[in-house]
DNA sequence: ACGCTTGTTGAGAACCGATGTCAAAGATCT
DNA sequence: AGATCTTTGACATCGGTTCTCAACAAGCGT
């Protein structure tokens, strides 16, 4: 078993993760950490981030570009996300209906293992409001 | 306006498309060309795809490893899918009550440009049957 | 048919996010 | 403090995708 020791890095990048409270990749929080004073290296965000998903502390999703986006959630049990394509700004969603339509599909089709990627994404009121200028 | 000639490879590529009804990698299709004789670039096949899917001739989804993957779909109005995540195997599905659901969720938060991502992911009968074995 | 023009091709380089390497650094235990 | 053993970080490497640019070939006009 990993021992998960807390080393002032690992420490970091929770704490970031916990001010922002949007998405972000790795390595805007990597330059978010080095901004502000904090030696971490590249790979050691790389690798606390992959820990805190593994033990499900960090939701993770793909960008539309294929990037990885991290963030902290409140629930921890399962849900969604409505996240603003220019700013990462993100509301938790669930969707009961959907989750139950999506196993009966699969299964009406002899699917196994089933595991669905269901993300909404828009542009929030603020970014509008930003490119309108 | 592009010309959109139509080459050699263009067409081995659409036709290779045509035969595979499956999820495809652009690596994958570039090895299915080779392998039947095709000299084909592979960046000439990542072209073609890209051409391919902003004319909306293909769908384009991502895999969870984060590689696209490329289908030419029967229908070609807005649906979704259930891919094997083995074989890539994949059966065409719709969800009018998902559609409403996820359109009314974002427009309630204020969001605009809204698209969602909906995909499911599993193991169909046939590999669940190989790995039993 | 035959050039001509212009979009297309393809081998290799470049790019980029992510992961691996390994000696040095530092947590934790005794 | 000392021993142990995980973690760190600069750098190399990897894999998918895109770029570069000279050679090439569609499609057009003649």
């Amino acid at each position: 078993m990993a021992a998960a020791r807390m080393t002032r890095q690992r420490t970091a990048v929770v704490e970031a993760l916990d001010e922002l409270a949007d998405f972000r990749s790795a390595q805007q929080l990597h330059e978010t950490l080095r901004a502000r004073g904090e030696s971490v290296g590249l790979a050691t965000v790389y690798r606390a981030l992959q820990a805190l998903a593994d033990a499900s502390e960090v939701d993770v999703l793909r960008a539309e570009d294929g990037e990885s986006l991290y963030r902290r959630c409140a629930r921890r049990e399962h849900h969604h996300h409505l996240v603003c394509r220019q700013c990462g700004r993100t509301v938790e969603i669930d969707g009961p209906t959907v989750e139950a339509w999506a196993s009966k599909v699969a299964a009406a089709q002899g699917f196994d293992d089933i595991e669905h990627t269901i993300e909404l994404w828009g542009t929030c009121a603020d970014c509008r409001a930003a490119a309108a200028r």
